[in-house]
DNA sequence: ACCCGATCGTTGAACCCTCAACTGTAGTGG
DNA sequence: CCACTACAGTTGAGGGTTCAACGATCGGGT
């Protein structure tokens, strides 16, 4: 019944895995020591500094940085701690909750911001050819489209 | 000074980004679900179980499995309790331990293994190309070498 | 006006991981 | 034989994530 691996598939998965694993800790522990936060809160302060007002619902910020609302929340608590990021009540819903960015905050995303982008580029972008980047991006989209479709929201979901 | 991402590299990153957060949170959370352990646990049962005697030295399955020596340790530990794996003392070498795997941890990876290999297969290997497969391997075994060279050991480096 | 299901966001416990410090043993040079 | 460094593995604290449960509000149907 089972449609187990061939040989080749095995051996891409294993690299995969391999790979996914090393770069990812590898990103994340650079980022870690230069700037004192984890991969996670690095991106919700990106997602923040985009937004108009520099500041999101918090359901809106969790989509974006494809976070669940768990773990957002947490997070957002955290970031207050350290006053990179606020809490403010929605006007138009009472239920509601924005995050905003500080100006702490969107100092703390810019003097992070060099180290972990020579990080990416590093461990990323130098290592690969130009026409393996291109590749690596579509085989990322169809993933992603395929997990949306098939999973629904990234987490929390029905 | 910096050499910041142009568009093109901007997006796949996000991209890329995105599609190995969504991937992961759903390999693993299906895991978890149908058979009670994370990924990272999986992982070591698998690694014990190709070994001769389904027997490791704790830092040769460390490195195997992608994982640092302290990892390793809390997931033995854990894994214990489960009585999927057991520690011997290592006749040669009187600092070091043998992580074994019982047939009941055995067990629990048969058990495990279809639902997993077919989490992996419905999100991995059926949306893409036989020739993104192909184009995922060498990117993945790319990054690996670059990182392995680059990087050291996975973690607990000098 | 009222109910009721859906949505927004939070909370606390359990769990996993990281980091640094630590124990104990091996191997090596004097 | 005695340091002394290097190595194997563990430990505990601190922090991040998940999961399920919860309080609160919204909004549509009656």
């Amino acid at each position: 019944m089972t449609r187990w691996l061939n040989v080749g598939e095995q051996a891409v998965w294993r690299v995969f895995l391999e790979s996914h694993q090393m770069f990812f800790d590898q990103i994340g522990r650079e980022l870690q020591q230069e700037s004192g936060m984890p991969h996670t809160y690095y991106e919700v302060l990106v997602r923040l500094s985009e937004a108009p007002g520099r500041r999101l619902r918090m359901s809106e910020l969790a989509d974006r940085s494809q976070s669940s609302r768990s773990r957002l929340s947490h997070a957002v608590s955290r970031l207050e701690e350290s006053g990179w990021v606020r809490r403010e009540a929605c006007p138009s819903d009472a239920r509601g909750a924005e995050a905003v960015l500080t100006d702490e905050g969107f100092a703390a995303l810019e003097a992070a911001a060099p180290g972990h982008v020579e990080s990416v580029r590093r461990h990323l972008f130098d290592p690969l050819s130009p026409e393996q980047v291109r590749q690596l991006g579509e085989i990322s989209r169809v993933l992603s489209d395929h997990l949306r479709a098939a999973g629904g929201t990234p987490h929390d979901c029905s």
